[in-house]
DNA sequence: TATTAAGTTCTACCAGGATAGAATAAGTTA
DNA sequence: TAACTTATTCTATCCTGGTAGAACTTAATA
């Protein structure tokens, strides 16, 4: 399922995926404290995520559940990043990494260990 | 430096990282060509790319060109993706990457081959 | 110099995402 | 059931990026 997610339905999704299933109520009170959000906007976006499939909210307890999980957003943005700044090709972006130095060794090293022990 | 560049000021960069330093009114004719913007478009881009330190523009002939390359917007919008999608850890990235199956297995050999000849 | 054409800027409109106040519905308790 | 609280939706505003028409300026040419 490929769903685009705004910055601010992103917000929503990432206190279900920290904090679990929970309530919209609950979901308020975290973004009113983490991001001074009024609980009409999480309200609001929370609906949004509804009506696009992300957030399930079902009898009795109205508990919101994702129905897309980080790891597809996660690839889903990735994908876009690629085709729009690497012309489509992932290994350019990885390339472009390891060129940048952003990577430290102790990550070098495991990624080092993760690509050779592949397959 | 630091720069965030809109879609559509990326589009005229690309224009420039293409096509090599060049005139307005060339960069107007590719883009009417390429994606449709009118004329007047084109230059009101141009002179935000401008305003921003992202091209320069010196007589005698005008000549627009590019005063970040192509790679610093990429190192700039993978640090975006990184920071918002992946904690900051430029590795999850990539672990995603080995995971979701983006990669080609000649993509992987050529990666494996980079990453192993690094330093 | 007058006329025309090309280059550039000024200004404005439009769409969409972010945000929230007011209104309404639902649930609770006296 | 009335009074009150809590949950949810309706509607609207604001802001910003994308886009371009009209006006203006500069250059070319008759």
């Amino acid at each position: 399922m490929i769903i685009k997610l705004f910055d601010s339905e992103l917000k929503v999704m990432e206190v279900l995926w920290e904090y679990g299933d929970t309530t919209a109520k609950r979901i308020a009170e975290i973004l009113k404290e983490q991001v001074g959000w009024s609980k009409t906007t999480t309200y609001t976006v929370i609906k949004k995520c509804i009506e696009k499939g992300a957030i399930e909210r079902k009898d009795p307890n109205y508990i919101c559940r994702p129905l897309i999980t980080k790891e597809q957003v996660q690839e889903f943005e990735t994908s876009e990043l690629i085709n729009k700044m690497y012309d489509g090709a992932a290994d350019q972006l990885v390339a472009s990494l390891l060129d940048s130095r952003k990577l430290s060794s102790q990550e070098i090293e495991r990624l080092k260990k993760l690509i050779n022990d592949l397959e």
